[in-house]
DNA sequence: CTTTTTGCAAATGATTTGCATTAAC
DNA sequence: GTTAATGCAAATCATTTGCAAAAAG
C-alpha cells in the first residue's frame, strides 16, 4: 500500500501525518508481530533516521486510535500489527518465538463469553497458543527455522 | 498448610528443602498472582530475609518441575500461582490490575483444538479476559477497590 | 563430604520520562 | 504562528548472570 494511503489512514484517525508514522504503517502491513527494535531498524532503512523513542511513541499513537494492535506473550518484548476487523489470536513456537494468526478457535469469537465471571466485564478475549512451529517440529524437513 | 506439607511436596519432586522454598509456596497458597517483589516481601516476612534473586531461583526451579504456574499479562510483570489440575484462565482489571481465576468458556477445552494451525503443535492454549473487575465496573457500590 | 542453593553485585533489555528542537497544519 | 511530534539523554523496572559463601542431604 503506498504511502498516500497510510497517510490516508492518519487524516481519518485525526492524526498529523508524519514520515516516521507512515513509514512504521508500511513496516507493519509488511511485517506483523514486529517488535520495536525491528521496526525501529525497518524505518531508519526507509526514511533516514528516526529514533527508538519516536518510535515508541508512534506505536503508543498508532494503538490509542486502534490502527495498530500490540500484544506481547510472556517474556517477549511488545509486538505490533496493523489492527484488522477479523478476530484472531496468535500461535507462538516455544522454540524459535515465530508468531502466526490462528483463527478463532470455536464458531464466533467464544472465549468472549466465559461462564462465571463474578461481575467482571470482558471487553476482550486474548487467546495465545504455545507449541512447535512446523519448523522446529520436523526440522529436517524444514530447512528454514 | 503447614510448613510439613510443602516440604512434602518438594521431596516428592526431588528437591531439597529450603525455607526459602517452602516459604513460597506458602505465599503462593494464601496468595494466588502474586509478582516477585510481592512474594519476596512476604518471604521475608516469613523467613527473615530472602534475596529477590533467591526469589527468582526457587520460582524457576518450582515451575520447572511443575509445582507452580507462572503467567504473564501483557505489560504486568510476571505472576506465579500454585499449579492445580483444573483447567483455569485468568481475567485482568484494566482499571486495577486484580487478576482472578475463571473457568474455561466453553465445554472441554476449547481453545485448546483451534481449526487451521498449519501444522502448529499446540501444547497450550493461554487465555486472559480484559475487561473491567466489579469494584471498578461500580465504585460507589464496592468500596474495595 | 558433595552437590545444590543462596546471597550479593553488576549487567542487560525493554520501556518511560522530561525537555529542547523541529516539523505539521 | 500554534500546536503537536521528534530526538536525545537519563532514569526506571523486571529479569538474568557469575561467582563465592552457606546449607541440604
Amino acid at each position: 500500500m503506498p504511502v498516500r494511503d497510510q497517510a490516508e489512514r492518519l487524516r481519518r484517525a485525526s492524526l498529523r501525518v508524519t514520515p516516521q508514522r507512515t513509514a512504521v504503517l508500511h513496516v507493519l502491513e509488511q511485517h506483523p508481530h514486529s517488535d520495536v527494535g525491528f521496526i525501529a531498524r525497518a524505518v531508519r532503512e526507509a526514511i533516514g533516521a528516526a529514533s527508538v523513542q519516536a518510535i515508541y511513541n508512534v506505536l503508543d499513537v498508532l494503538t490509542e486510535v486502534g490502527l495498530v494492535r500490540k500484544f506481547q506473550p510472556a517474556g517477549s518484548p511488545g509486538l505490533y500489527e496493523l489492527h484488522t476487523d477479523a478476530n484472531h489470536h496468535h500461535s507462538v513456537c516455544r522454540s524459535c518465538g515465530a508468531v502466526a494468526d490462528v483463527d478463532c478457535a470455536v464458531g464466533r469469537r467464544p472465549c468472549l463469553t466465559p461462564q462465571a465471571t463474578n461481575g467482571f466485564v470482558v471487553d476482550e478475549a486474548e487467546v495465545v497458543f504455545w507449541g512447535l512451529c512446523p519448523s522446529c517440529t520436523n526440522p529436517s524437513e524444514n530447512a528454514a527455522a
